[in-house]
DNA sequence: CAGCTTACTGGACACTGTACAGTACGTCCA
DNA sequence: TGGACGTACTGTACAGTGTCCAGTAAGCTG
């Protein structure tokens, strides 16, 4: 099992961030920890920090690769339907994955590749609807507020609301935005 | 400093909150642990069990004191300005303590006497503009999840907006949103 | 083949929340 | 007044956490 010192195992950065999507997936965010990593990987836990520069860096690297499962709205699509689509499907993403809810929050809704992909594609909807620039900006940031914000009321442990409801009221909340920001 | 055991400090429920409040106060949220709330009040880190169930528990209740400091908004308030003023005034609030802000949502919006009062008042003002039950009760969700979410972003660290940015953002959904809720 | 860089190791530090068992104080009842 | 009892503490300990440091050996480069 354990090598000597020295040894490699021939780690990558690709090769630590499937195994903390492994440990997460079996364990949650409450078992994801360098060590349970490292372990997955049959390595001692600082070899991790050959790859990644801290568990916020592997956290953060996480957490975007899992907005990859999403389908960014083509550019042709009607818009607002196509705005409304995204976000109702981050929703339903969200609440599947309950633990990393809080985190996309505190992180301003995740600054990595596949987040930056999803708000250019929603910047571009907005165009056809005559907003562009900072006032795209805002109504993308105000949807996607709304949209994590009930997801971390649905993944809320605790008396809380249905998901189903939330996510109707998320329908709701919605349109008023979208209609607030498009009339003239 | 140390007692012998059996003798007593004479501490109570308030007194562990206060320390709390104080250690918090003074070296934020990763400077907030059992140990140091009873370094604070000079007693072993198991005596807080005495009076405080576990650490989300004395958290809880933090939470919903920082919310004592917001006036509810009178009842006889002009509706739409009474519940902007009181989610512009949420938001200032959490953006002084910006390491709670993710807790809030993760405990979808606190549930202590302090957030219930303020959803009451909110309730009652939501009344005056012909909106009752659960039409009211999604309008509070709503604007409490942009408050908080935008809060959120502001107290992001990282490459984050300037808050008075996103205070002026806030202002503009809010008015999105009461206006959709309100438009027959 | 020498030298350097790099990926790993063991061990350690300074913490964390919390459980367990023991002790002495304050209170209440006989 | 005396004895029992509940309870508010204590010390000690467990099982973890993220991360740093020093050392070692493998692989690449000249």
């Amino acid at each position: 099992m354990p090598r000597t010192p020295g040894q490699r195992a021939g780690l990558t950065r690709d090769a630590v961030l499937t195994a903390a999507r492994t440990v997460f997936a079996e364990r949650g965010l409450p078992g994801l920890s360098m060590r349970s990593v490292a372990r997955e990987l049959d390595v001692a836990p600082n070899a991790l920090y050959s790859h990644v520069a801290d568990k916020d860096a592997l956290v953060d690297d996480l957490l975007d690769d899992l907005l990859g499962a999403l389908d960014p709205p083509a550019p042709d699509a009607e818009p607002l339907a196509g705005l409304r689509g995204v976000m109702l499907a981050t929703f339903d993403l969200l609440v599947v994955h309950a633990d990393l809810v809080p985190l996309y929050l505190a992180r301003q809704g995740a600054r990595g590749e596949n987040a930056r992909a999803l708000g250019a594609a929603m910047t571009v909807l907005l165009g056809h609807l005559g907003l562009d620039g900072d006032a795209a900006g805002r109504v993308v940031r105000a949807l996607v507020v709304s949209t994590i914000g009930y997801a971390a009321l649905a993944t809320a442990d605790g008396p809380a609301l249905a998901p189903a409801q939330l996510r109707a009221d998320l329908e709701v909340t919605l349109d008023w935005l979208l209609l607030g920001a498009t009339r003239s």
